[in-house]
Formats: structure tokens, C-alpha cells, sequence
DNA sequence: TGACAATGACTGACTAGTCAGTCATATTTT
DNA sequence: AAAATATGACTGACTAGTCAGTCATTGTCA
């Protein structure tokens, strides 16, 4: 890992630490009463912090090389306080990708499809898409799950499971609802949603690879696959 | 002795490889001798048998977790002689991806679109593209890249300048083929190449990480592509 | 052609570190 | 004061990279 000639391993060091420390509840007057940051909350805190900190850090360089030290560093935390709320590194790190699939699995489960068009709701969706993952950090944390999931296979599991399977399943019914309603010809899409995705998914990647040398509009690139779905002829 | 840092010692030959030899081969003259398996060519041999060992343990483990013992292990090599053609670990893996992606490159340069329809033609690549990517250690390699390419944007530009950019200019000039021929409709399509190519891109990762419980037909999944690029209805 | 010298590819023990995980000690809460 | 938490110095396993020495191959000369 990270070693021997001078790597860039410890160029932006402790600038960034948000130095969490000491933040005394002040409460200390009467020993009696109990103090307003409960323990219990305080200790969430802090594993959030830790949590925060270690995905910065595993995007930034990986599972392998990434260091707790500097986890802990960043999180405004002693190396020690990772393993009273984390077992090992490994477990850190899947306990990490769960917390941060949370939302978007919530998110996968809410909209129902309404009684809209199904282009409608695809074009929401690749609205969502694009401002909340291609753009955010989030983007980055499907970037982290395909660089790494390979050698996590529960990772992989539990991604499959809850975010990919509902996806798609989520994907089909969009599909047939346009198929029932004549707006989607196409009738073999039912069988790959995976073709409605793939241009999403390629713009996560792209941005993440070349995004800096060639930026790819994500949007409108969505907007143009949704014509070719739905049969529009391109403006241009 | 053992200075550490005795940064004369930089002799570094190696790596570029080039038979400096002033005379050619020897001659295979003596009878008694079987044929010589000429120092330069043994050199040449044990760098291949080097890169290849690489591959498969960067494949299989990522930069960082790879162990260069491990890669002299499977090469039948000692560690040191890694280094004698290769500067260090980062410059063994970036040599690696460009002798990997070699074939994939004169490949992309050969292929002209020919006379033919653009339908043929892009039918012809989903095959190849299947059986020689997603299938194959080709695959491996492209993961490989999307795994450990933000974090060694040299790695980055070479597969962006040399792969991805020429395929893209192929295929855009196979868009416009289909769109000139009447083949295909949606004319966007030809400010974004990258929504042909999608598909194959999520098959390669499919496979990667969730191929093992959940495969993908990858062939069956490119032919519905194509057929909703080319407007036909679904068979099934 | 055979003997001997020069070359440099190859080896692997060794150096100088790196880092996950531990635990005795210190601090805070009850 | 005891219990619960937090700390960070420390340990031990592990690894990138080095280099003095070995010896098969190649070159030279008698």
C-alpha cells in the first residue's frame, strides 16, 4: 500500500479536520441532573462522525489504503474510539455502505408510479438521478460499490438486494405501465431494464473517470435516450 | 552502508526495453548447443510472465492490496527482478493497462464500417464485444480500470485518449452512417455515442459484480438494445 | 575450437518503514 | 467513587524497495 517514495499520502492532512473535540455540554452545574447531550446521543454522534469521515476517506483512496488514522483524524476522534463502535476496518466499511444506501433505498420504495405517463415519471426520475447521485456524493458511493464490490461480496449482496432488484423491479413496472398505455414500443425492454438504467449508470462512471477532461452533460444525454425510448425524433 | 536514501543508485534500465544489442542473434551454429534462448529473449519472456502475474493478482485484489511477492510468486520469478524491468509497483501497473489494452486499441483503429448497413455493423460489435470483453479477461481489465482509474489519472487519460475516444468517434460515425442510410431515427443519438454503448458498459459490470447470483444475458440484452435503436418491435 | 574473462540478469536476505488492532491510562458521566 | 468512555502510545505482522553476490551466457583470444 501507500509507502516508500514520498506518495501523495499525506498531502492534504489536518486542514480539513473539522475538530469536533471537546464540546462540553456545560451542563456541569449540579451533578444531580443529568446533562443534555446524553451519553447515548453523543455516542451516535461521534459514530456519525466516524461514519462521515471514513467514507471520505474510502472514496478518496480505496478499501485498501485507506488508514484509520486518518479516519479517526478527520472525524475528530481517537484511533481507539473507531473499535468502540466498530469491530475492524471491514466491518466499518459495510457498516458504512449500508448507512449510506439507507436513503436511497427509502427513496426506491416511496414513489409509486401514480397515474401519470410513464415518460413523466422517467423523466423525474432521470431528474432525480442526475441531482442527486451523477452530481453528489452519492455518485461517488456508487463508484466506491464497483470498485470494491467484487472483493466484498456481502457488499455486493447487500446492494443487489436492496438497491439493484427494486430498481429494476421498480424500472420493469415503469416500462409496462408506458407498454400498457402505448407510449413504449419496445416491448423487449420489459425483460432488460437494465437498458433504461445503463446510460444513468455510464454517466456515473464517466464522471467519476473523465469527468474533469471531458464533462459529459448527464442530462441532457438522459433526455435523448428517453426520446429513443419513447420514439421522439431528436431535435437536432 | 544501507543510507537510506542514496538517490545516485537510480540506474534504472529496464523498463523501455530495447534490444540495444549491436549485432543480431546469435547464430544457432553449434551442433552440440540446442538453440539458445538468447538472454534478450529470455529478458523479453520473463517480462511478459511478470506483466501477466500482475494482471491476475491486480485483478483479483486491486493495486493496493496486491503484493508484489505474490506477483514474483506466480511469475516463478524473485521479487528483485521486478525491479529490473519495471521502476517500481505504480509504473508496473500503468506499463500493465497499456500492454492489456494494446489489442483492444489496434482493434478499435481496423474495423472500417465497410459498405454494409449500420445495423450489421453495430450487430457485428455487440458480438464481438460480448465474446471478447464481457466474457474474457478483457472484462477484468475494463473493471480493473474503472476500479483504480480515479485514483491514477494517467491510467485515466491513456484508456480515455486511446480507447474511449476513438470508440466513441467509431460509433458516432456508425450513428451517422444508420441516420444517413434511414436506419435510424433519433437523431440525438449522435451527440451521444455513449447511450449505444451503455448497455455494454453495464454488462461488463453486471457481470463483475453481481454475475455469480444474479447473470445477465448480456447478448440477449444487446440485441433488444439494438432493436429499439433501430426501431423494431420486441418478439416477445 | 577450447579456455578464460567480462557481462549483466537474477536472486533473496535485508532495510526502513507502514498500519490494523490493543490496552494501560486518563477523562467524563452517573 | 465507580462506571463508562475515550485516548494514543505501542506492538507485531506485513511489505515496497535495495543491493552485494552468484552464475549462465556471451565475447575474446590463442
Amino acid at each position: 500500500m501507500s509507502n516508500g517514495s514520498s506518495k501523495s499520502a499525506d498531502r492534504r492532512r489536518g486542514e480539513n479536520v473539522a475538530p469536533v473535540k471537546k464540546q462540553k455540554p456545560a451542563r456541569s452545574g449540579s451533578p444531580s441532573l443529568k446533562s443534555f447531550p446524553s451519553r447515548a446521543i453523543r455516542a451516535a454522534e461521534r459514530r456519525e462522525a466516524i461514519i462521515a469521515a471514513a467514507l471520505d476517506e474510502f472514496i478518496a483512496r480505496g478499501y485498501a489504503a485507506t488508514r484509520l488514522d486518518d479516519v479517526a483524524k478527520r472525524a475528530g476522534v481517537a484511533k481507539g474510539t473507531i473499535y468502540l463502535h466498530f469491530a475492524d476496518k471491514e466491518t466499518l466499511f459495510q457498516e458504512l455502505i449500508r448507512t449510506a444506501l439507507g436513503p436511497l433505498i427509502s427513496r426506491l420504495a416511496a414513489p409509486p408510479p401514480a397515474g401519470g405517463s410513464a415518460r413523466a415519471a422517467l423523466e423525474r426520475f432521470a431528474q432525480i438521478f442526475v441531482q442527486e447521485i451523477v452530481t453528489t456524493r452519492r455518485g461517488d458511493i456508487v463508484r466506491l460499490i464497483i470498485a470494491e464490490g467484487a472483493r466484498f461480496p456481502s457488499v455486493a449482496d447487500f446492494y443487489y438486494r436492496e438497491v439493484v432488484a427494486r430498481g429494476m423491479a421498480a424500472m420493469r413496472a415503469l416500462i409496462e405501465l408506458g407498454i400498457a398505455r402505448g407510449e413504449i414500443r419496445q416491448q423487449g425492454l420489459t425483460r432488460f431494464p437494465q437498458i433504461v438504467v445503463a446510460p444513468a449508470m455510464l454517466a456515473v462512471i464517466w464522471q467519476g473517470l473523465f469527468g474533469s477532461q471531458a464533462p459529459l452533460d448527464a442530462t441532457e444525454m438522459l433526455r435523448v435516450h428517453l426520446d429513443l425510448i419513447f420514439g421522439e425524433r431528436g431535435t437536432t
